[in-house]
DNA sequence: GTGAAAGCGCTAACAC
DNA sequence: GTGTTAGCGCTTTCAC
């Protein structure tokens, strides 16, 4: 067996399964320089002579030699590494495409800084602790996707220290910052271009008891009112993706004459699911009801007939909650966010 | 301004952005100890008195102070993150509800060990080395997601001792421990469910060169030459998902009178893309043509027609992820695993 | 049952 | 330009 100073084997065997690794030490001995030296060299230093740190950066390589985080983060007092946390109803949430699009983006952000994005998901069924993560010392800060009920465990993580960046709806006692679309708009585009295509009688499909839904509803019901409709709310359904209510629900309509010509679905994924539900009842979108939902997820134009929809910018936010992360680790003050949101219009929606 | 020895303020202004924390000399003095009493307290080592650690356990509590992971990790050469490696053609491939569905099982796992999950895409473009996560020390081995075309890579990454797990397919010459579904008999199950819905003509659609599509191609085969049946290669589309030359080929075969009467498409996301483009055509799913989907993502059940798939087992899979990489941190040998795939019937290719 | 002291692998004064 | 040295915050022998 190797000793721990020599991770390469001292027999002939290969034995990759070695959980020794190099150390700067060892560098330090091969190169015939000191560990500062050493350092140096990997970080860049311009203090090192060209030749030199060549030669460690080269000798580095062919060892496979890494620097180890752990001790540069406790000397450094710096962690290269962003906490990404989802709050979800259910495991299940974390499965929405346009979550998927902001994480995707976020990691693009970090991915620019050099940092690593530890992903965690907290369900109210097992709420645990995920400041620990940011308390352990184990990332920067906490981005925080979906405030959900949560908001003033959130005001209080926030003035207790911790970095952190919300995606969300602003809400009127929000401490933390928040970057979000703008749901009012949304909620307005998607009421006004239903009642400009035609629609008498539109549904809400949708949780208010969600910031971002809430603001939605309101944007939605002024679209009508500004028009002289009102919402019925009957017509209001507080969906939630996969659930098989949706179909008795939408059957119920039918069966009880609550007449509606359209639809407003806060997720795309709900209303990819209620335009299933209406074909199967045997009603056509758009000829019979329109739909329009939330989002603009990329399956919105793969499926018949496509869907209009409310894009919200996903680059841009998760851009901008990185951003607006490393102003807070700076110790700048940092404001929320409200990024516009447009309509776009496909089949869905189309006059017959 | 405090002194780094006491975070909080000396004044009476609350400075909650303080960067200073707490840590465990701060405790030992607060409660008369030792550091070594404060660090076996919050252990939960059995040498300490139940009175002292509780009283050591409600400090710390009141002070949110949690112990440093990069010092801790440092000493106690113990990593508690595992890094999941997602492997796509491009950034939209994350989006896949399958991998989603997948990654939620992996870190559930990942938490009843109490381990963190550190995510990092790669893709062919920006081909980072992602071994540096684990070279760096910072997560004690790597889950990959999606061998794609790179498996030299990872056998070499293997043969090198990264402590490593495989969602995939296995090779002749894996050396890794792959995860997989049984993608044979999944594309077998497919074919054979055509066959016997009374498809004569059944196209397939996925790209080979992927491995796990290439075992399914290679069961859908089985399955049609096993009724004397033969697979027309016109019928063939490597279809990436989004592609929007998807519309354009199934028009050409319309116009050029290629007849197909079904299709197995190895991802449910485009087996929902190929059911729009043929209802824009005017064909019905499934009277005119029958489709069978790949993963059995939820929303299959929330689209019409609903879409028959293949089940790969998710949950068992992230848990079989979990179980070989502790397995191999215990250094013990590995084998690879096969899971079962199982069809399930929906109305995508009822008899009409 | 608790404390003193050494050291995990690295970085950054400070010295030369 | 490079080396020496101290110390990041913790865990764990070893001593009592």
């Amino acid at each position: 067996m190797a000793s721990r100073k020599d991770p390469r084997p001292t027999d002939t065997l290969l034995t990759p399964k070695s959980n020794d690794r190099y150390q700067m030490a060892d560098l330090a001995r091969l190169a015939g320089v000191s560990t500062s030296t050493v350092s140096r060299a990997l970080a860049g230093n311009p203090l090192i002579k060209e030749a030199t740190r060549q030669k460690i950066q080269a000798l580095a390589q062919s060892l496979n030699y890494q620097v180890n985080q752990s001790a540069a983060s406790l000397r450094k007092r710096d962690i290269p590494t962003m906490g990404l946390v989802i709050m979800g109803e259910s495991k299940q949430s974390i499965s929405d495409p346009f979550i998927l699009s902001l994480i995707g983006h976020i990691a693009d952000a970090l991915d620019e800084l050099d940092m690593n994005m530890l992903l965690t998901r907290v369900t109210p069924d097992r709420a645990k602790n995920f400041a620990a993560l940011y308390e352990t010392g184990q990332v920067a800060g906490l981005l925080v996707i979906g405030q959900l009920t949560n908001h003033s465990q959130l005001n209080d993580l926030y003035n207790r220290g911790t970095p952190m960046v919300v995606w969300g709806a602003r809400m009127p006692d929000s401490h933390y910052p928040v970057v979000g679309g703008d749901n009012f708009q949304g909620g307005f585009l998607a009421g006004q271009h239903l009642v400009q295509a035609g629609c008498k009688r539109i549904a809400f499909l949708g949780d208010i008891n969600h910031p971002e839904v809430q603001m939605r509803h309101a944007g939605f019901v002024k679209a009508l009112t500004d028009v002289g409709q009102s919402f019925d709310p009957r017509l209001y359904m507080p969906l939630l993706f996969g659930d098989t209510a949706l179909r008795a629900a939408i059957g119920q309509w039918i069966d009880q004459k609550i007449e509606f010509d359209g639809v407003f679905a806060t997720s795309d994924v709900a209303a990819l699911t209620i335009i299933a539900a209406l074909q199967e009842r045997g009603l056509k979108v758009p000829r019979d009801v329109k739909v329009v939902g939330y989002d603009d997820i990329p399956l919105s134009t793969h499926i018949h007939p496509t869907l209009t929809s409310i894009r919200q910018p996903t680059e841009l936010a998760g851009r901008a909650m990185v951003a607006l992360m490393r102003q807070r680790l700076q110790n700048a003050d940092v404001d929320s966010i409200t990024l516009p949101t447009t309509l776009v219009a496909r089949e869905s929606t189309l006059l017959t």
